[in-house]
DNA sequence: CGGTCTGTTGAAGGATTTCAACACTCGTGG
DNA sequence: CCACGAGTGTTGAAATCCTTCAACAGACCG
């Protein structure tokens, strides 16, 4: 009766590969905060930077770790997760190539997360020390860290809302939703989210258990809205996810 | 059985009052972003800044409103909330003198929330415009505002984890202390919230019923970990509160 | 002192979690 | 190349937490 599928996903996305140094410069010109800077300044901020590689699943750095490093995806995904005492976990955003993770805070030197990688990823860092000294010497760049960091604030506020006063359902049809504009791919498929994506990532996302998650999951492919496999996702009727995530 | 208490507030805490220059120059020193500022520089910054008043339960802006002002409250409380379609609210942050609010996206030009009185209240405002330029002016000031923003995006996190990992008693429990560290006053009935605060302001923080709400409050009373009565809250027994709010 | 707002409490119903058993997928090594 | 095992997903049933509806009680305001 339950008939699951052989997974979709693109390899080159998930598996690991050198950072050119082309793709190094095309992601940070991508990063909010250096988008206006010039080409040789760009190459400059570039030259601050080191890259690094990591395999699938791999801790980039603990929660309360001294923080020390910014880093910006190039290639991959990174998820950025609270743990809790007895070990439940709390997905608290899911990043792709040209996001910046670490904490930009001066006064509080720890990481308030963990990062783990959700693919094999290649990751750009620089000492938080360094970036300082160029939010210094670039005073645009401060501003539009700035930016970046209110929206990211009023993500998450978006999200409180929607934990405190929506019922697991329409959580899950939006952070569908919101996975397929970040990380949809079109496919014969349908809309294919374009990332290794479990159960109890979605659960952990949407906050609830992965039962309820996969509960959630079946009833949606029951209804032609997404197919779904093994740690896999694709969209096939987004406008009526949005809809159930928003209605009554 | 029920035996509820007449209000020990504080009235001077909650009324209407017009704000001295001195008190004004004094908040201002406090909000963070400018605390690196010499006397002349806090003076010029003042004189950017012209005073408002409003009473207890005025709306200062709605969600989605255009974003114009920045906003330091001088005297009195400001409660932040989102809003649903079905009437919901959501209670996102609770602000006392020192604190800023507003938006500070450069790209998004709208309130993410509503800003409503709890007390009548004194607060600064600056058009965005002005303080951008305040930005340009002094870089420290830029800097300072990234890290207050970082902070409160830190603690929205926290936040979010409660919210998705513990049950309503503990987060009750966990908001009665953080409201005691940041409202609380040495009083005869214990450390006196010295704030009006309903059981559904409760509620809306920790993302339950006031119904729900109440009985959690009933239930500390019974232990004598608080006092309460109509509209206000003494915590008796913080300690044993903090343990509640993570134990187990 | 009466009306209104706020808080309390009970009881029923609903949403979600938890525990448990089972099914399917995929990689690995025989 | 197939079989096995570990990891992941599904589903059922019981238990739990919480909401909702409803009635009433205490506090504050004029």
């Amino acid at each position: 009766m339950v008939s699951r599928k052989s997974t979709p996903l693109d390899d080159f996305s998930l598996k690991n590969h050198r950072c050119s140094v082309d793709l190094r410069l095309k992601k940070l010109g991508m990063v909010p905060f250096f988008a206006d800077l010039s080409e040789p300044e760009l190459i400059e901020v570039n030259n601050a930077f080191s890259a690094a590689h990591y395999t699938v699943d791999q801790t980039i750095y603990y929660q309360d770790d001294s923080a020390t490093m910014l880093r910006v995806v190039v290639h991959g995904a990174v998820k950025l997760v609270h743990q809790t005492l007895e070990g439940k976990e709390v997905l608290l955003d899911m990043l792709k190539p040209g996001e910046y993770f670490g904490n930009l805070s001066a006064l509080d030197d720890t990481y308030s997360e963990t990062a783990r990688t959700q693919t094999d990823v290649c990751i750009l860092t620089i000492r938080m020390r360094d970036f300082r000294s160029l939010l210094d010497q670039y005073s645009s760049i401060a501003i539009a860290v700035l930016d970046v960091t209110s929206r990211r604030l009023q993500s998450l506020q978006q999200k409180i809302q929607q934990l405190t006063t929506l019922p697991v359902k329409k959580r899950i049809a939006h952070i569908l939703v919101t996975l397929g504009n970040k990380f949809g791919e079109k496919h014969p498929r349908g809309l294919l989210i374009q990332l290794p994506l479990s159960r109890k990532d979605l659960a952990d996302m949407a906050g609830t258990s992965a039962e309820t998650a996969s509960r959630v999951m079946s009833q949606f492919q029951e209804d032609d809205l997404i197919t779904s496999g093994r740690q896999w996702v694709a969209i096939n009727d987004k406008p009526k996810l949005l809809r159930i995530s928003s209605e009554d």
